[in-house]
RNA sequence: GGGGAGUUGCCGGAGCGGUCAAACGGGCCUGACUGUAAAUCAGGUGGCAUCUGCCUACGGAGGUUCGAAUCCUCCACUCCCCA
């Protein structure tokens, strides 16, 4: 039975499943949902798609449903506390971004929808007498997402989330043929409750699937920088050259399984990439054909390879001629794809310069920074605090390359 | 409705009138070593400074005191137990 997810096993998409039918043309339709929380996805939505990609091309039509309604009521899984409530209006913006990153995203035929369009007009009394009715609180005590919030407290409000959730189940069951639901892990118990309620009401089987959440080697959560910041995919709030550098400075340990997960490769040729890994690991062709590859499918092609030569270029020069002698256009363009400030008066000490232009979050830091030797402008460290910036030569009469430790480049040019 | 416990820095968690910018642990940052990896070791982790000085901070608002994270009053929030 199910053989057909065997290759999303390999990959370890899978976590957990009902039961499946023996053909996954039996399914008809299959839903994720994502809930507008924010104004644009990170790479923590990224999972989830990478499933609905692979069971796309199985021949299972996809559904991608915006919670324009149940953002506004918040999701309770994975959380230990209550979520403030978004403004109706910010829920409407953000689900308006995301439906458009989606739409970019993904480059295969699916429907988009957004659920505010069957539960905004669900009259409350309605939803008790056709939804309520049919599953028992005890039921939903049990679910781990509320179980683990009973300490800590959880409204109403929150408590009765997997109920909204397994009515879009049920809608799009009834109206879309939708049979499967897939999501995260921590999305188990409201899937499930959705199939609970399909059940009742119809007597239908209905499947759902998730995967994993996904864990470095450490154990702890990935999808966040090192400053514990979310990875967005959007240019304006993680930039194309973060995101890249996200992606390159994955660990060893941790990089089969990112490959086998994000990568649209076929399994073979992932292998191959990973035995080059195991023997030439200070190669890094693991972390740079996945970054360049994830940078590519969500800023373009143009963009994966200015950033990737832009790191190239950045962390591979020894010296700063090497940097002098590229073509002034494409100085430029590296400086534009990265970290980028401006600042017009360079007769001021480097130190407080980069705290204003916000590369240091103040000057004891810098201080701190700057004692350590960690600090440097034009690769040159800098060691008296009162270092003003025009005394270094800019580069090309105006670029700096500012550096906080050994991985956080920005540069910085004098405001014309 | 009644009774009890609690609210400390990014997080956990000490402190119970001065020696507290607040022990300890985690996280994070920087350095050394490396491969923009991991592990390890070292230093740092509120802000400003003319650098042992000032300002801001221990849920909120007041008060007692020469002096409060520590005591009192009120308020807010959370948890537990009884109705």
């Amino acid at each position: 039975m199910s053989e057909w997810i065997a290759s999303l096993r390999v990959r370890g998409l899978v976590q957990d499943h009902t039961p499946l039918p023996d053909r996954p043309e039996a399914l008809g339709a299959m839903y994720v949902g994502i809930d507008p929380t924010a104004d644009s996805l990170h790479i923590g939505h990224l999972a989830p798609l990478q499933l609905l990609y692979h069971l796309a091309q199985l021949g299972i039509h996809p559904i991608v449903v915006i919670g324009g309604a149940t953002a506004r009521v918040g999701d309770p899984s994975g959380r230990k506390s209550e979520r403030p409530l978004l403004p109706p209006e910010v829920v409407q913006q953000n689900a308006q971004k995301i439906a458009a990153q989606v739409q970019r995203l993904l480059p295969f035929p699916f429907t988009l929808l957004d659920n505010y369009e069957w539960i905004g007009g669900l009259s409350l009394l309605d939803f008790l007498r056709e939804v309520g009715k049919f599953i028992t609180v005890s039921y939903l005590l049990s679910k781990e997402t509320v179980l683990s919030r009973l300490e800590s407290g959880i409204s109403f409000t929150e408590f009765s989330y997997p109920l909204l959730q397994a009515y879009d189940f049920y809608y799009l069951c009834r109206h879309r043929g939708c049979r499967l639901q897939i999501g995260g892990a921590d999305q188990w118990g409201n899937i499930t409750t959705g199939i609970e309620l399909i059940r009742k009401l119809t007597g239908e089987e209905v499947y759902g699937l998730t995967c994993p959440l996904l864990t470095r080697a450490d154990g702890t959560k990935f999808g966040k920088s090192d400053s514990g910041d979310n990875i967005w995919l959007d240019p304006t709030k993680t930039s194309p050259y973060k995101f890249y550098q996200f992606w390159f400075n994955q660990s060893d340990a941790d990089i089969p399984m990112l490959l086998k997960v994000f990568s649209w490769r076929p399994l073979q040729e992932i292998q191959a990439i990973l035995e080059d890994q195991a023997k030439t690991p200070e190669r890094r062709l693991a972390q740079r054909t996945l970054a360049y590859e994830m940078t590519a499918r969500v800023h373009g092609e143009d963009i994966a390879q200015s950033v990737q030569r832009a790191s190239e270029v950045v962390f591979g020069a020894g010296d700063l001629a090497e940097l002098e002698r590229l073509p002034a256009t494409l100085l430029e363009a590296i400086a534009n794809d990265m970290p980028h400030y401006t600042w017009a008066e360079p007769n001021l000490p480097v130190l407080d310069i980069l705290v204003r232009i916000g590369f240091l979050r103040s000057k004891s830091e810098g201080r701190q920074l700057l004692l350590q030797g960690g600090l440097s402008v034009n690769r040159q460290r800098i060691a008296d605090e009162r270092q003003t910036l025009a005394a270094i030569p800019p580069l090309r009469g105006r670029y700096w390359l500012i550096q906080r430790g050994k991985k956080h480049l920005a540069w910085l040019s004098i405001l014309t």
